[in-house]
DNA sequence: TGTTAGCACTCATATCAATCGAGTGCTAAT
DNA sequence: ATTAGCACTCGATTGATATGAGTGCTAACA
């Protein structure tokens, strides 16, 4: 068991090397934080907190650098997480809340402060619209050769994709919208394939010709739907972080982000109650080894739900980060709730 | 005036620089080159070449590196811009007229299979929207309290905003498009201002009320529309080339690429006509004092373009980067101008 | 028994001189 | 005009040496 007086070295540790990047020594300790005890004792204890697989050298004769179990410990029982301060409040409020009504920008303006708050890299998904209900869809010809298929969900997110049709008649295409919303509404939307698509013809025979044109340019669009949208901001940030001053470390991290696949399976994992902080190798992802990632959802209604992450260093101010994630988190929940008021 | 020799001898250290990023020195010269004359020799045209400031060297007993002026007169005159092979134009075809309808999803294609051929940064803008003329426009009603404005322009493009409306009756809506459209139909969009649309109250003297209540609210919405959309793809590949090794100098890059204003300016003043190709100093821009950039631009029926950019180390393949810029520019020029027909 | 002073030891880093070698410019011979 | 030759420059490499921050261990101490 560790005692709480190796708990106060580790956090002194911890937090030393959070500050300076530098392996951190016994005297250190002893002259920068009041603890009573001399860097002999602090050695001795800094050799148990070592066996114990929380601290690690680099080097013999060299400082100790925190282990991953490090910080989960540092982490889990001794950051505290403050709540962030009244004007940061108010700036978050102010520019989520500022006549936004694209989902889409609204991720991406939270995904900019975030980066800003934390000089971090961060990542806002909207929720994922397959999993949503359809709530309205619309056909409209926008030219003789296009049509713009609207589908809006009862989160009140709307999507728009364009059709490349030959074959444009408003008239006919209300038609078909209208029936198709009046069996397709409150469906999820993953929900919606080919047999149900299909159920067109049995309503409208009518127009069996148009609508076998119709479906496989509908099966196209509606498979396009797949995949989590992710908004990134602040990528920039890794560049001025000592651990990637090297450009080739950098790029690690910059091919990983750079397709939202990679994330979306980590994505996929986090459990979406409620924040997640994950520490170097338990990401699970080894190009994420040097990185720790703290992650939220919010909610819109209750339902169906967004992410927030923030990527970092591991030698990060986690008491920070988890208060801006969390509190930005809370906003988009209730901004995204009233958006469709 | 500069010899046919001297011209030689410093397309041989262009090339050799380029190749290996390192100052070339008149014995690498002799012995690579075939230029049939001794490395003294050389050396004595190297010094005649720094001083009509074609070279610089970087420190006495060092070899020589470029000059922006080198680079100039090499790409003026010496590097041969063939045409790119048959198996890349099959792909990039294949990639480019594979059923993409969006302009946006189209330049990011382009500005991904750019960067994929160069290994440098592309960025790919889609034609001003507030420059083209306005074809067809419609209000949707998506929900109680927003409504889907659809811009389409003579060039094709397509443009959805939402507005945040508490008051939509559908067949308003459409009877206030429609009599928009009669009077806008053929202005370009960034003519359209709060005068023009004032014209709405005088031709719906009936509908005053829900007109003086739209008014700033379109208003808003079109304000929205300045600015040219970009697509940069390929960023990472900064973090591989030498120069950029330190992440501080990649960092100034990405810090000057972040923010689309920034590029906007430049792009507004390359001509527009022609592939243009900037060295180091000549983009005038101080954070790419180390780069070059070779742009062209594309057209849509002939009118109104979007622009194309290829950005890397002065040290580039400029002859390979020309050609694929010119067959994508004229690759995305055809399936622009075909995408409405 | 826990704490601490003291000390020998380790090892990355800094320092400095010596050397190397790629490159130059200049001169004199061809 | 070209080139061989040579002295010279100067960054990079090497290696020996010192520095110093850090450790672990032991023995004395409270």
């Amino acid at each position: 068991m560790i005692s709480e007086r190796q708990l106060r070295i580790l956090e002194a540790i911890i937090s030393d090397f959070i500050d300076t990047a530098q392996p951190v020594g016994s005297r250190t300790i002893s002259k920068k934080y009041p603890l009573g005890v001399s860097s002999a004792t602090i050695r001795n204890e800094m050799a148990d907190l070592e066996e114990l697989g929380y601290l690690e050298q680099p080097h013999t004769s060299s400082g100790r650098v925190p282990s991953d179990l490090g910080y989960r410990l540092y982490v889990d029982s001794m950051v505290n997480f403050h709540s962030i301060g009244i004007d940061e409040k108010e700036i978050i409020q102010s520019m989520l809340r500022n006549r936004i009504i694209e989902a889409s920008d609204l991720a991406k303006q939270a995904a900019k402060l975030l980066s800003e708050f934390t000089n971090l890299v961060a990542i806002v998904t909207i929720p994922k619209f397959n999993k949503c209900k359809l709530a309205n869809l619309k056909l409209i010809k926008v030219s003789d050769t296009r049509v713009l298929l609207i589908m809006v969900t009862d989160t009140g997110i709307v999507k728009n994709i364009q059709l490349a049709m030959s074959y444009t008649d408003q008239f006919i295409l209300d038609k078909v919208s209208d029936t198709m919303l009046s069996f397709l509404s409150g469906e999820t939307i993953e929900k919606i394939d080919v047999r149900s698509i299909l159920k067109l013809k049995d309503k409208l025979q009518n127009l069996g010709t148009f609508v076998d044109y119709l479906i496989p340019i509908l099966r196209d669009a509606l498979k396009s739907l797949n995949g989590t949208e992710q908004y990134a901001e602040g990528l920039s940030h890794i560049l001025s972080i000592q651990e990637f001053a090297d450009s080739e470390k950098a790029k690690v991290i910059f091919d990983f982000l750079r397709d939202p696949k990679n994330l979306e399976i980590f994505l996929d994992e986090i459990s979406s109650d409620q924040l997640s902080i994950k520490i170097g190798s338990e990401i699970g992802i080894d190009s994420l080894d040097a990185c720790s990632i703290i992650s939220s959802t919010y909610k819109v209604d209750g339902k169906s739900d967004g992410k927030i992450i923030v990527l970092g260093p591991k030698r990060m101010d986690y008491g920070n980060v988890v208060s801006i994630v969390n509190y930005i988190s809370n906003t988009l929940s209730d901004v995204f709730s009233g958006i469709n008021l």
